[in-house]
DNA sequence: TAATGCGTCATTGTATACAACGCAACCCGT
DNA sequence: ACGGGTTGCGTTGTATACAATGACGCATTA
């Protein structure tokens, strides 16, 4: 799910520092997200501690970070496993994800000025290229271009802490991302989504800008249940 | 704010444990719950050491937890300062709500059983009880109630993460409930909106109990500007 | 006098040593 | 052979010592 509805990679700032416990966390996320521990797997503090070369104190407390961003389980005086992710699991994130993004939609539509809608038109224009590219579809180049459009929206919303459990709520499956793959309709979908989006962000129709995120999101979780068309 | 929309306490076992780091989180928790530090303090890590009986490893880590809860802002190198709530954090927060928990509730009336719906009744009779003595209302007394019934509800929704999530979204401004107070006619209401929810799940209408949550979480939010009546 | 640079101190961040806990293997008794 | 207790080891939890960072005050200078 490298595209909209399944991406939205977390900005912000939370680890963007030179502690040791922030480059021990992003370490451990990164490793995390590249599948080098798979789900179920028991993380060692020491372990960790001599990969990410700082000591045990702030790989502690990436771990109580990673926790609570949903990538680990974390069990008293046994310490940390790689989170599995159930089907329950799916439904319940992308349940969540529908309610919250599209209520980001509907605050949107009565905030948004001229140069938001610029901008998002031409992210829009962006991945459009990328995919319309013809050859194979690079996903790398989509992702960010994706997560600055829905970023964008949460910050028009002017709701902070909706903005917050958004990205908190899309940080937990982001392991997922490498799995599932959009199809070419799909894909083609999703942008006729984004573009829609902004059609009614500029005609200041929140339920409609509301609707379409809604279907958005459950198209997005969609594409890890029917299996790849192409 | 001891009643409904705006209490709902986390039950659950976070910081349950005998840990020394657990005892710091209540401990702290707690503290800042009863005004011990004002909005805006700024708390040194020896200082409650010292006060919890502990040293400053677990007190680091009980205030990210507090800083995760939002009780706490946590800036790098300077430490930690009792969060201050502004009226545009009050109405993110009672945004959330009114979305999520109407979610819930919504969810629960597909899913309520026989036994759920009594207990849930047994649970208005309990607070009815409670504000129809005709003394000072007792508010203790109301408040596991309250949050007995919005969990219960938490709870026949079988959503796991969005119970979660408001659970988190109610920790947040906990501190207020020791400032404002429902008015007779206030609890009188929550008290209805209660009732009319239990019947809308009985009904199995979904869209009615979903409505009836939203208001009851509006109605909450309005308790905080406009002045107690009584 | 006001602005700037430096030094000191309080406070947070990190490393390391030690204690407590849980699991597993083993021994012993029945 | 099987069950219960026990010992040993690995891992997490906690305390403490040390390093680094930022704030405040003072002195120096234009």
């Amino acid at each position: 799910m490298a595209d909209s509805a399944g991406a939205l990679a977390p900005q912000w700032d939370s680890g963007g520092s030179n502690r040791a416990a922030d480059r021990a966390y992003r370490f451990i996320r990164e490793g995390i997200l590249a599948s080098r521990w798979p789900p179920g797997a028991h993380l060692r503090e020491q372990e960790l501690a001599e990969l990410t070369g700082v000591s045990r104190t702030p790989v502690r407390e990436a771990l109580r970070r990673l926790s609570a961003d949903g990538l680990l389980q974390l069990v008293p005086n046994l310490g940390a496993k790689v989170n599995a992710w159930t089907i329950q699991d799916l439904d319940e994130i992308f349940g969540l994800r529908a309610t919250l993004e599209s209520q980001v939609a509907g605050l949107a539509a009565s905030r948004a000025e001229p140069q938001h809608l610029a901008e998002l038109g031409a992210l829009c224009d962006a991945m459009e290229a990328v995919v319309g590219d013809g050859g194979a579809v690079d996903f790398s180049r989509i992702t960010p271009l994706n997560d600055r459009f829905h970023g964008l929206l949460i910050d028009i919303a002017g709701d902070r802490r909706l903005g917050q459990m958004i990205r908190q709520v899309v940080e937990m499956p982001l392991v997922l991302r490498t799995f599932a793959r959009y199809s070419r309709r799909d894909l083609a979908r999703s942008m006729n989504h984004h573009r829609e989006i902004v059609e009614a962000l500029t005609a200041r129709d929140g339920e409609w800008a509301s609707s379409v995120m809604r279907a958005h999101v459950r198209a997005g979780r969609a594409v890890f249940t029917v299996p790849k068309t192409e």
